[in-house]
RNA sequence: GGCCCGUUCGUCUAGGGGUUAGGACGCCAGGUUUUCAUCCUGGUAGCAGGGGUUCGAUUCCCCUACGGGCUACCA
């Protein structure tokens, strides 16, 4: 969802401005791939309707839009920052690092790889130079680090959303820029990218509020201008503390993915909001509410309506707790603005019987339960739209059946059965005529009529749904139903 | 621990030196309806606390509290 949400925030400010939205794969991190990942985020994005206009299946003048596909580009790089005195090798091994941190930690003191610390660690600058062209000679792993400046400096980061940002480099590390394995880490690759690709704007989650002063200072290192920056708030989980996580959603019984995403190692399914029934144009206007507003009181909106309207300047600072309540409001808003058509197509094949499936008989159904449902497959799953009730709602009887409840029912059942038309209308006028003749009250036959063909309390006109079922259906629902709930009142 | 960001109804938010602090979700009540739902009407509920500045702070400043993030050869 936040990932969702930091790609619809891209994509619409990028429209908004005649901009383009680029997606670059940041694969850097060959411990942590995933098989499918990458087919997985090109249909989230293409579910979601929010497609790049370069990067992915596209490719595009920029490309390639894959970090594992640009090494050379980040070794001149590299190359350009240990040239001018900016970065430097160090050949620490992890093992040593972390003895170094336990120790620091043991004594209360805090341990970074920093100005004052590198001159007693294993790097280029500490190190005789013939003890480093040793180490490079036989080959030792190492990383290329950036030096941050010996004077502490105050940087300044101007961010879109929370305005100046302040930080003193005295506090900042000297971050690793090359890994051993000859791969950049994000803050590198990210960086060279945004420049060598023409990136404007980086609009990112606010967890990397706290680099933004490194990436800063890493442009001007290389002597290039920074992209604006805009750091998004967090989406939070809907009730506790900390951000939303995978695992909110399996507690929670909501989604917390765009799709469906079945985790090759554990082969534990997460749940995403295309299969638990959301309309792509709802899973969206439920993001873009989770940290912009209009400036005035409109929340259903469309994605063209979302492109013309938004901008960073209505962006929220705080962290929005994430209700999934709404998020199903959104969906009956949404549902109801649907063309009928599409309704019709995606309605057809969710359907128990294909002998619902029909046009026209889907059209009956959304006519009668649209309103009454907030997802579409709300109606496939009523079963007694399908076929007769299996069970009858006991309370309901054991409260509303009256002695004489039964024989009404018999009555209503020989004038529908006399009827030569059997429209919605028709029935609804011999009902009437009945209630007329007999002098009983609409609620003494109504109730009753629609426990014995639906088997429950709520729903849509029953003169609709008997016109519905047809006449024949209609008439064995009655009888069937009727010899049914006599049994049951025997017991109550 | 250190650094950074934040704080308006339960939740998402509008507002912004003088407002009856507005809307939405949820919840409650009433109306419409053959039931349920939709829809309509109304209600419930909020400026974290303390200091300043000011004629006047919810709004500006500071402090505290609380919340969040970062602090990897992960992104």
């Amino acid at each position: 969802m936040g990932g969702v949400r930091t790609a619809l925030y891209n994509y619409l400010f990028a429209r908004h401005h005649g901009g383009d939205f680029l997606l670059r794969i940041e694969d850097t991190d060959q411990n942590r791939f995933v098989p499918g990942a990458e087919a997985y985020i090109l249909e989230a994005l293409r579910w979601c309707g929010i497609e790049p206009d370069e990067g992915g299946e596209k490719g595009g003048p920029v490309g390639p839009y894959k970090q594992s596909e640009r090494s050379e580009i980040y070794q001149a790089a590299i190359a350009q920052l240990l040239a001018s005195g900016q970065a430097y090798r160090a050949f620490d091994t992890p093992e040593e690092m972390e003895a170094q941190r336990q120790s620091a930690e043991a004594r209360g003191e805090v341990w970074q790889y920093d100005a004052a610390r590198r001159g007693g660690m294993r790097n280029d600058l500490a190190l005789p130079q013939d003890e480093v062209q040793r180490l490079l000679d036989v080959g030792t792993p190492h990383v290329i680090r950036f030096r941050m400046p010996d004077e502490p400096e105050e940087i300044l980061v101007n961010d879109i959303i929370r305005g100046e940002v302040r930080v003193s480099t005295a506090v900042l590390d000297d971050k690793v820029m090359m890994k051993a394995d000859g791969l950049p880490t994000y803050h590198f690759a990210n960086i060279v990218d945004d420049h060598a690709m023409g990136i404007t704007h980086v609009i990112r989650g606010e967890e990397w509020l706290p680099s933004a002063p490194l990436h800063t200072m890493l442009y001007r290192a290389m002597g290039w201008t920074a992209p604006a920056f805009a750091h998004l708030p967090l989406i939070l989980k809907p009730t506790g503390n900390g951000k939303l996580s995978k695992r909110d959603g399996d507690a929670g019984g909501f989604p917390v993915f765009p799709l469906d995403w079945v985790d090759t190692e554990t082969g534990k399914r997460s749940g995403g909001y295309r299969e638990a029934g959301y309309l792509p144009e709802a899973f969206l206007n439920m993001l873009l509410l989770l940290g912009w507003s209009p400036g005035d009181d409109t929340e259903v909106m469309s994605l063209e309506e979302a492109v013309a309207r938004f901008d960073l300047d209505r962006v929220v600072k705080s962290g929005a707790r994430f209700n999934p309540d709404k998020a199903r409001w959104f969906n009956a808003q949404h549902l109801r603005m649907q063309p009928r058509k599409e309704l019709v197509a995606s309605l057809a094949p969710m359907l128990p019987d294909p002998a619902f499936s029909a046009p026209e008989r889907c059209e009956q159904l959304l006519d009668m339960m649209l309103e009454r449902v907030d997802f579409l497959h709300e109606i496939a799953q009523t079963p007694w739209l399908f076929q007769a009730p299996e069970t009858f709602d006991r309370d309901l009887i054991q409260k509303r059946w009256k002695p004489e409840t039964s024989d009404m029912l018999h009555a209503l059942e020989v004038r529908l059965a006399d009827l030569n038309r059997f429209d919605s209308s028709d029935v609804e006028a011999e009902f009437q005529a009945l209630l007329q003749e007999k002098g009983w009250s609409m609620g003494n036959l109504m109730l009753p009529f629609r426990i014995v063909l639906t088997g429950a309390a709520g729903g849509p006109s029953m003169f609709d749904f008997a016109a519905f079922l047809g006449q024949t259906s209609t008439l064995n629902r009655l009888q069937s139903g009727l010899s049914r709930i006599e049994s049951l009142r025997a017991t109550l």
